[in-house]
DNA sequence: CCTGAAAGTCAAGCAAACTTTACATTTTAT
DNA sequence: ATAAAATGTAAAGTTTGCTTGACTTTCAGG
């Protein structure tokens, strides 16, 4: 799974602890997700979603 | 957050066992979503999206 | 150069998602 | 009415998502 966190943060010159405290999790879980680690939960992508006002289908590319 | 899948499911006629196999998960599984037991993973909801042929904002709608 | 903010990373622990096995209940068809 | 299929549910175990705390590395500004 692809995300374009990274570019949407940087769009809005929002720090990762910036994004972290919109979305109420801990700076440490954005970067995982923005580093790919791991992906998020299906709440947690409608947040972040909400928060970058897009579909998560714009943000995440899920590779089958 | 609430989802469609029953509707989705029925109107395809594909039993709770038959949508688990397209999805690659177990039949538990499905009925845990479906009962709204938990949220499934993004990558899930990815799966889900595809095998119905819709986006997951049509699928699940997430309640804030 | 040096400082401070931002980003990256690791470990231990808890919670949520998913598994298998098994069994009970409900629905459907004959 | 009965049998089979579908659905619901539960327990125990594994994996993944997320937490806190702490430390290192990178990068921009004075």
């Amino acid at each position: 799974m692809k995300n374009k966190l990274k570019v949407l943060r940087a769009e809005r010159d929002w720090s990762q602890a910036d994004l972290a405290e919109k979305l109420d999790v801990s700076r440490q879980t954005v970067n995982a997700i923005e580093t790919g680690k791991y992906d998020p939960s299906l709440p947690l992508a409608f947040k972040i979603a909400e928060v970058f006002e897009k579909t998560i289908e714009e943000i995440f590319v899920y590779e089958g």
